[in-house]
DNA sequence: AATCTATTGATAATCGATTAAAAATCAAAA
DNA sequence: TTTTGATTTTTAATCGATTATCAATAGATT
């Protein structure tokens, strides 16, 4: 799934010429989005000649970039019945939790085994910038802060980027876009505050002094905690 | 009966209009099958023009496909670049099979916890079967057996199948799919006899003993094994 | 009434042709 | 000889129109 990121100039008409991106990408990239941050909503029909116009693209651009996301997971995909948004069934939610455990805390041993003065200064910076970012635009309530959501993906993502098997990190990633989603949509709902940067810092240091027995039992803690909030708040 | 017009031409004899599968879905199990068999040679350029003629489909259903197989890892694609089979590169089996064995292990234990006398009975058909089936389609070079080869798939599926997680086992279908590339190439080398039988038996038999610590060292030895022969007849 | 069987309207899938991009070719200059 | 830049050729991506398939409905049959 490595295609080309060029982010490079983008020229004003399409923002297309240039980057290097076919509209494919493009549109996959956005509709990837949309997906996750519950845009397009779980269940919802996805219609070829709709998405065509929202995102000013021709049919044939929209169906590739929906049959890619359709291996993927994140939209379901009937011959002759087209595409849907892949439904979110609230009651898989533990056994997600529990398989995104399982092979986070593989990776995450594996990735400490690994670790080099490089990627502890990684991991410094991320969580430097993550205690100065807020996690909610708002006080009063949850509004989505991109720049935290960033960095909150770095962190984890860097924390098992030493695991030699390029899989298990990839679906370490399926995973944690899953996730996502179901955080997002009970996000809508309430917004639970939670000391999630303690339990980064202390993430973070046992990841760094070599810790993994320690590292493991917090990553998991993290998510299970994460996995009971959002089932609370989804009701 | 779905009357035709007079002058509509007949659509070739392919089964679709009955299967209720798309071409797209077609071309992508028949490209599957054979990327996965190596008649489409790893790293070889897949140009949808030439696709088209080998399939007699048009351009339309063949690039979707492809799209869905890139997703799966089969397929690269580089934009404004095109296709081509995924390459294989053998310095990336052995941590391949450390990742197969983690998580087809951590399926494994799931299943055999949650297993059943269905779940047996099934285990024991497929046994009996693969016990009364060549590896091989003659004793003097290996000749791929398709019979043998679909048991022996089922037998590793229906071991994990009470695994509760779905992602996992998605999972554990890539790696095995990739696992089975590297085998494909290197058994065009040479045909190691082995008496895979015996490890098959020792497995089911853990298993549905319910002596999971057993049975997960048995799978591992066994794709251990496999692994190093692979290597060996890649040289 | 309940169950089939056509018809129709909507939409998904596919095709053939067009457009856009990259690779190859070649000519001129350093 | 090597480099550079323009030109042609090849190939990938995309579009617009066509065809096939499904789902809903109306009519027919028991």
């Amino acid at each position: 799934m490595a295609r080309k990121s060029a982010l490079s100039v983008v020229s004003p008409s399409t923002g297309i010429a240039q980057s290097g991106l076919s509209r494919t990408s493009v549109v996959y990239e956005r509709l990837r989005q949309d997906l996750l941050h519950g845009d397009l909503k779980a269940g919802e029909k996805l219609a070829v000649a709709s998405l065509s116009i929202r995102y000013a693209f021709g049919a044939s651009p929209v169906r590739e970039a929906l049959s890619r996301l359709s291996a993927e997971g994140l939209v379901e995909q009937i011959d002759q019945r087209g595409f849907r948004a892949a439904a979110l069934d609230f009651s898989e939610l533990p056994v997600l939790t529990q398989t995104r455990c399982e092979l986070e805390s593989l990776a995450l041993r594996e990735s400490i085994a690994l670790r080099s003065k490089a990627w502890e200064d990684a991991l410094v910076v991320i969580v430097h910038h993550l205690a100065k970012t807020p996690r909610s635009l708002s006080d009063e309530s949850y509004v989505r802060n991109p720049v935290w959501e960033d960095l909150h993906a770095q962190f984890h993502t860097t924390l098992i980027a030493n695991c030699p098997s390029r899989w298990l990190k990839q679906f370490c990633s399926t995973l944690t876009g899953e996730a996502f989603r179901f955080r997002q949509v009970a996000a809508f709902k309430s917004y639970a505050k939670r000391d999630e940067h303690t339990e980064h810092m202390a993430l973070f240091q046992a990841s760094i002094d070599g810790n993994a027995d320690l590292a493991v039992a917090l990553l998991q803690a993290h998510y299970q905690r994460t996995s009971v909030l959002t089932s609370q708040a989804a009701g």
